[in-house]
DNA sequence: CTGCGGTCCTGAAGGC
DNA sequence: TGCCTTCAGGACCGCA
């Protein structure tokens, strides 16, 4: 759901809309998922907009930080005028195309009249008021401190099937089960491979793979495949769902060589892959 | 250290 | 039609 590439693109839309605007109001309407003293930040202004991982990192004026975990069905919609806060895109299971709906749990207003809308139907998300930016200190797969050299030492000692690696945050910061999927189809490597059997070669293959896969999740703005809830700040939808190489394709031709793509559980995850294609 | 299963939560989908 | 069960999944926690 959201991954690094829809994360990034709410990321680059937040920063233009919100940097320079200064905070009005934070509301709570699922306390549970608001922590922090939320009145140290009224009068505070927004200086940008960073991403650690699948956290979205608001950065304000006195070096404190708005921390935004969207984890599966978390929604940031920003709205010019929080009177007139319509959607044309229909946003799913909110019940409305205005905000707030039915799923929103946080509401930050600034004094231009503007707002941002924290939406979370499952209410597993979670926004953090503080001193520190909250988030993975791994390296982030998309930053330069992700180098080939890294993912090999990330991987040298681990038996974990290397699926599972690869979306562990500890270890790379922003892959999930999306694009770990399509990462290990592009470079033909089975995902229940232990992380510590990959040949050199592999780990090569594997590296321009994950990078290859995220640039092209990141150009097509994220994935809002039938299930997914996942909408940009102004409420469009990303595409990648129409350029899915392996993941939700059970029982489909395989896009390489034809054969039927396979779905297995791994550490209570569906991981898909082609059996041919995939060693 | 690893892996497993439960937990948080709600709505969709399938079975009968 | 309607009730019930199962599934979806990011991160975390407790336990073997």
């Amino acid at each position: 759901m959201p991954e690094l590439p829809e994360v990034e693109s709410i990321r680059l839309s937040l920063h233009t809309s919100l940097t320079g605007k200064t905070i009005s109001s934070i509301k709570a309407l699922v306390p549970k998922q608001l922590s922090g003293d939320h009145k140290k930040s009224l009068g505070k202004k927004i200086s940008a907009v960073e991403r650690r991982g699948k956290v979205v990192i608001i950065s304000l004026s006195d070096e404190t930080y708005i921390s935004i975990h969207l984890k599966l069905t978390g929604q940031l919609l920003f709205a010019g005028d929080k009177n007139r806060a319509v959607f044309n895109t229909q946003i799913p299971l909110a019940n409305t195309n205005t905000m707030p709906g039915k799923s929103t749990s946080v509401i930050i207003e600034f004094e231009d009249g503007s707002a941002l809308f924290f939406n979370d139907l499952r209410k597993f998300g979670w926004v953090r008021l503080g001193p520190n930016k909250e988030g993975p200190v791994s390296a982030d797969a998309v930053s330069s401190q992700f180098t080939e050299e890294y993912l090999k030492s990330a991987t040298a000692n681990s038996k974990k099937p290397i699926k599972v690696l690869l979306m562990d945050q500890e270890k790379i910061a922003g892959i999930g089960n999306i694009y770990a999927n399509d990462s290990l189809f592009v470079a033909g490597i089975n995902p229940e491979r232990k992380a510590n059997s990959l040949s050199a070669k592999e780990i090569t293959d594997l590296y321009n793979a994950i990078r290859k896969i995220l640039s092209e999740g990141i150009k097509y703005k994220g994935s809002s495949a039938k299930d997914e809830v996942y909408r940009l700040p102004d409420g469009t939808m990303g595409s990648y769902q129409n350029h899915f190489k392996v993941y939700q394709r059970e029982g489909k031709p395989c896009l390489k060589c034809g054969e039927k793509i396979l779905r297995i559980k791994q550490a209570g995850r569906s991981s898909f892959y082609c059996p041919n294609c995939q060693k």
